[in-house]
DNA sequence: TAGGAGTTTCAGAAATTTTTGAAACTTCAG
DNA sequence: CTGAAGTTTCAAAAATTTCTGAAACTCCTA
């Protein structure tokens, strides 16, 4: 591996981490390569900088393709295909958060549906089943949610999140709003 | 493995599954059987309806304590340990995010500081350092969100969830109210 | 259409992770 | 203190995943 340190330890740490994150480390490292390089790179100045097979880079490409995370480009004259990561960070995010709930959630709540058709045998298939809907119901929640918020402009996200926590506060101050704009409501009413 | 079908195939999807979500498969199996019990389980009882062998069960179960995944009961006059999962399934999920974000952002985080603290040798390492300073940024403004929103009551975090995009119009019908209220001072209201 | 530069595929090698059985350890009743 | 019941540890076997080099393929140029 023949690279500048500071990049070095990024690329390193990214193929360490790539484990945990349910890639391989080669593909870790090359996505961290893409990422902070400047110009795109072809497959061959990949082996060149992390010192892999050629082979192991085409795979990997190609992976890092079937999640979207990596961009194609092609210079003039050139049948090389060269590769960058998109520019945006927010886009990235929206990215791998569309490919982990394909990969890592919508299989889990097809299986839970399809059990919870299902009529239960016993006492202990009743009771597994609803447990079984307890975090079916949880997950639909979580995903809505996402399916949501993921449709926001990156600035309106970006509000979103500053807002935290107070926006419940914000919720509660707007209800006392239009509670006085309708004129004294008797408390204790939904 | 000896279990009723409908537990059988939820069982079965966890295991399979346990690779994406970055735990084995046992571990996964262990601990899908153990959400569907009505009734805490021991390890032997864990042998016996998985068909593995009394080791594993062992160590997987000291890996799900170590996510703090399961909760360890005991029964009079009995000295083994029996295990079930938290009952409420919005505890599992704050443990699970809780967890996930130790051990997947935290130590990336923590090199993207370091990296970031140092002085970039030539262009091309000010120009990657300029990226990971992107990702350390957005990374940032999440868990902080995180950090923010986890400290919620159940029931304002679902509110919250339930909310959704609907938040930023939320926001604006205030800024008009109160910018209004600032332009006409007369109902003289915060 | 022959040659060659570049790319992809794939079977097996290498590395890693998971699982097991046997041995060591712990705890407690007698 | 002894032994039995239960639990944990660990080295090695089994399974799985990752990586490689060689061969096959594609597409362009002449």
């Amino acid at each position: 591996m023949n690279l500048p340190p500071l990049v070095q330890a990024f690329v390193l740490h990214f193929g360490e981490m790539g484990s945990r994150w349910g890639i391989n480390r080669t593909v870790g490292q090359i996505y961290a390569l893409l990422y902070v390089s400047p110009e795109p790179l072809c497959a061959d100045q990949i082996v060149e900088a992390l010192g892999i097979s050629r082979s192991n880079v085409s795979m990997s490409l190609r992976e890092l393709q079937g999640w979207d995370l990596v961009v194609l480009k092609h210079l003039p004259d050139d049948r090389r295909d060269f590769f960058t990561t998109p520019d945006d960070v927010w886009q990235i995010l929206r990215t791998l958060a569309e490919e982990r709930k394909k990969r890592e959630i919508d299989p889990t709540l097809s299986v839970l549906r399809e059990i919870l058709m299902q009529q239960p045998g016993n006492e202990n298939e009743r009771f597994a089943q609803q447990r079984m809907a307890e975090m079916h119901g949880l997950i639909e929640r979580l995903t809505n949610w996402y399916d949501d918020v993921k449709r926001l402009e990156t600035d309106r996200l970006a509000t979103l999140l500053s807002l935290g926590s107070k926006v419940t506060k914000l919720l509660e101050t707007k209800d006392k709003i239009v509670s006085i704009g309708r004129k004294k409501p008797r408390s204790g009413e939904t």
